[in-house]
DNA sequence: TTGTAAGCGTTATCAT
DNA sequence: ATGATAACGCTTACAA
């Protein structure tokens, strides 16, 4: 069995009160028992028992990350960034991978909670749904907990979102590209969740505002059975052959990119003389297909950075921004000229 | 305040003996009080206290799941199914990702290990070092809990091992190559760590049965620095500059793999007629490049799966085996021709 | 500056 | 079948 704070205080020959107090950090103690203390908690290797703790303190120094899939490329990465700064910070990660079912969710969200973490952050804007009532397990669980939403925003007391404004990047890549010359452009996308509509309303925002009066129908919808990028190659092929013509696309993620790009391939298109493709993400998936894919990169490493400072703020009393965004930008690389 | 076990008992009119029996599954309790309080813990949804729990149980029901960096894209494959076949099991994951650095993990592990997880389960091979004072930590670990290693093998008391045979799946995959009629076989890898020898010696093997003569002079390593795949594209191309021929290029890595697909290409070498090229890992970016990449598939989701129900088991008490092989498969792709 | 003792919310061992 | 009650290991007023 480990030791306990009982065996320390007895091999000091003091109270636990005091040896609570040194491990505390409290400055009511005198230098010379705070160091013998700290002397036989270093001999005999003790670790206070954190549940023991967390009754006490109310805190298991633990926040919980929920995101869909931890495998995807994406979140995979913002898990990443965010546990790095989160243990920078002295807490510990609850993973938890709800799957993309937002029925599911409230089960996990309940169970996650009963281990007493002191937050949450929701990785991904698939965890907010368009309709209202989808939404109530955020609200319910920000009664405990603050709430932390990446990648998304949602409005309501302890929620605290940070994005970056997909929206507006998308606006200006899809004008830049526009205003090069490229003026046939094919928005592929294969989810709706909250950035993916804003995604979509930054296309169409950037067609409408160069006057472009057809471009609903540059708007493509990826069914969600298709998922291996061959398979989608096939099907922009398909579309191509029904009587669409494009000399762009823009995606709304990397790999749907890297479909664009082999269709190009598969049909001998010269990329980016025939046709220009931008991705989203930015990815490591940008750099394994020939030639290299432009990408627009959300800021993940800023977002989540930013996304643990203001939920340390929050748990330590302090007034937080409620909603931060960042800027994307457009990393070009060998899939467009411009 | 979340409700307790006392507020619960007051409303059922029971002490909380009783309603920590029905919580705990109890048969000693009569079928018309369990529903009583079943009703009430649903009506005022009630959940236990985790960290009240473990101190009662002694085990937070919670995993620690280490790993170098969760979003490279093997081991954040693994750690998602790591994730939800514990999740599957009543165990929550505690997510630690400790760099590469050998040094730093010791402290992450008695950190980890301070929160009283019930397992450590040590993602990816690197945490296995060639000295043995290096595994020194593990031993360690292992004297409070079950240590799992996924993807090379450790052997101790209360370690253990599931791993995929890369030695012999390697072998076979060189083989198949070379008997194919390719026989100057270029090997690229960039890590040694466990299952990186083990890759190695696999190949070497190979090409000994096949008595090949001067196979060391094709066995080559990339530098840490470099690590975009353009930049290894490069660098094979001026390795084969340098003098260095070869027909065929098996990598100890997907995205190697994909550096060689890449450096064929500037090169203007057809695959895979004058080029052939297996990766390793089977993921997602064998996908992405043209065209796709052969590669060797090493059953993450298996060990994953078999890695868990063996650390149960470990848990309740039962005997299992300390080391566990599966036989990785080859993924034929467009990048071999046999 | 230090010690005493009352929680914290469970589980588990006794009795009853 | 149920109820008291002692652990579990820690934090933190309150006393000294």
């Amino acid at each position: 069995m480990s030791l306990t704070i009982y065996d320390i205080s007895e091999k000091a020959g003091v109270s636990i009160a005091t040896v609570s107090r040194v491990l505390n950090g409290s400055t009511k103690v005198k230098e010379s028992t705070r160091k013998k203390i700290m002397d036989i908690i270093d001999e005999y290797g003790y670790t206070p028992n954190s549940s023991a703790r967390a009754m006490g303190l109310k805190s298991m120094q633990t926040i919980g990350i929920l995101c869909a899939d931890s495998s995807d490329i994406f979140l995979a990465k913002a898990v990443y960034f965010l546990e790095q700064n989160l243990q920078a910070a002295g807490y510990e990660s609850l993973l938890c991978c709800t799957g993309y079912n937002l029925d599911a969710r409230k089960n996990y969200v309940n169970l996650i909670l009963s281990k007493k973490v002191d937050g949450l952050i929701l990785v991904g804007s698939n965890f907010i749904g368009e309709v209202e009532q989808e939404n109530q397990y955020i609200i319910d669980s920000s009664a405990k907990v603050p709430v932390m939403v990446l990648n998304a925003s949602y409005h309501h007391d302890n929620v605290y979102s940070i994005l970056c404004d997909d929206m507006n990047s998308m606006y200006r890549a899809a004008t830049e590209m526009y205003e090069s010359g490229i003026h046939d452009i094919l928005y592929l996308y294969n989810s709706l969740s909250y950035s993916g509509r804003k995604k979509l309303d930054g296309f169409r925002m950037a067609m409408q505002s160069q006057h472009k009066k057809d471009y609903e129908e540059f708007i493509c919808h990826v069914p969600d059975n298709i998922t291996a990028m061959g398979d989608v190659a096939e099907f922009i092929s398909d579309y191509a052959s029904k009587g669409h013509h494009f000399n762009g696309v823009i995606t709304a993620d990397d790999q749907l990119g890297i479909a664009a790009v082999k269709y190009a391939q598969n049909n001998n298109l010269r990329i980016p003389e025939d046709l220009s493709v931008i991705g989203y993400n930015n990815s490591i998936l940008t750099d394994c297909c020939t030639p290299e894919l432009t990408s627009i990169d959300n800021q993940l490493e800023t977002q989540s950075r930013c996304l643990v400072k203001t939920l340390i703020g929050v748990l330590s009393g302090q007034d937080m921004p409620h909603k931060t965004v960042f800027s994307g930008t457009l990393v070009k690389r060998k899939t467009t000229a411009f």
